[in-house]
DNA sequence: CGATAAGCTGACGGCATGACAGGACATGTA
DNA sequence: TACATGTCCTGTCATGCCGTCAGCTTATCG
């Protein structure tokens, strides 16, 4: 219920909200700044979202729904010999791209999810679950044929932890950096651990 | 430069500060609640510290102090056979129960240090070097010995990595939880991971 | 008890919030 | 072009927090 005008008001002041969360702190981003920056007034915010975490819920929507073509980094992949190799760096690479590109509205998402806000928790699940998934049951399978990394293991435990630790390393490499994880010396590893994880054996030279 | 009495009004607006980073967002955190809750005025606050910023960054200090014993987790552990396992296990148990107890003020570090703020950045990084680096040199030790979980992987990109996923599962269980991850299976899951990335084995049964 | 310093607060200008009513604009009709 | 209509935007206002100052209260010491 909204005319073509209103529309473009509206995208506007979402592109202007993600502009500020990537310059601003989320604590300093304050509705008059954004509706500033959109050449429109604060009352004209107000009409289109109650409070600035509402629009920010709807940029983490957007953000989700991009999400999907994760899934694409796990389905249909083998993980033996030197293709599980390329498999796993494919998939941290492809992780880490995607967790740095939506890196300011992330970083959002995960604290109002961390507060308890079920709305974000169900939001960072969602787009989790786009890699997770897939690869909790790539692991079944492999577990299935007597591979992979342990007997009794929980396969959504183990990919739901690969895959919440490449996207906390994405969004923290500074820290990292100054613990001597050089940015080189960052995918080898990560690319280790995930083969690690999922087939149990290193990857292949 | 401030006495007893200072001293304790000081420490009960941090402690009253630290409590409402507990049970409200962090956008929301106003320097008059903090100051109510303490039985003070707004005025008495900014007496001690310029923003909430600042007395946020001391409350950081304090993990960071406490952060130190974390080290004990991975010095002069084995990590071979069952006394492996068992180290594994410590180690996971040990950072999950930290990054728990002092979840409110972890986040916040974490949100502060995204979003590129050094003073937090440094904090993070000193925070999880209690666990880093030694378990970087427990790695750099194995490899030596021509064990551990592949020639050519940075010990400190692997001790980060595994150090990082562990804090951040335990930041979001709710998430891991949606997604098939019981609570019962995580821990398994993470001591299996991270005695993978140690050692490039499988813990002993 | 009186003096000095440390500690606290009431009060104020400034700014953001969030709601409303009315003005500005685009679109369709003649 | 003139006009009608519904959508969209904004000026304005009450409210509440921010951050600062002058001045008051409380502790400490001679």
């Amino acid at each position: 219920m909204a005319g073509r005008r209103g529309q473009a008001t509206r995208q506007k002041l979402l592109d202007c909200l993600g502009k500020m969360l990537s310059t601003s702190p989320y604590r300093d981003v304050r509705v008059i700044d954004v509706a500033r920056k959109a050449g429109t007034s604060p009352a004209t915010f107000y009409q289109y979202f109650p409070d600035v975490e509402a629009a920010v819920l709807e940029l983490a929507e957007v953000t989700l729904r991009e999400s999907a073509s994760l899934s694409e980094l796990v389905a249909g992949r083998s993980w033996t010999g030197k293709a599980g190799r390329q498999t796993a760096e494919e998939l941290v690479d492809g992780v880490l791209a995607f967790w740095r590109r939506h890196d300011a509205i992330l970083r959002v998402v995960d604290l109002a999810a961390s507060e308890g806000d079920r709305r974000f928790v169900r939001i960072r699940t969602r787009i989790q679950g786009a890699v997770v998934k897939p690869l909790a049951e790539t692991i079944d399978g492999l577990q299935a044929r007597g591979r992979g990394s342990g007997g009794g293991i929980s396969s959504a435990a183990l990919a739901g932890s690969l895959v919440t630790m490449l996207a906390a390393v994405s969004a923290q490499p500074k820290s990292l950096q100054s613990l001597g994880a050089k940015q080189t010396d960052l995918k080898p590893a990560l690319t280790t651990l995930v083969h690690l994880g999922v087939t149990g054996r290193k990857p292949a030279a």
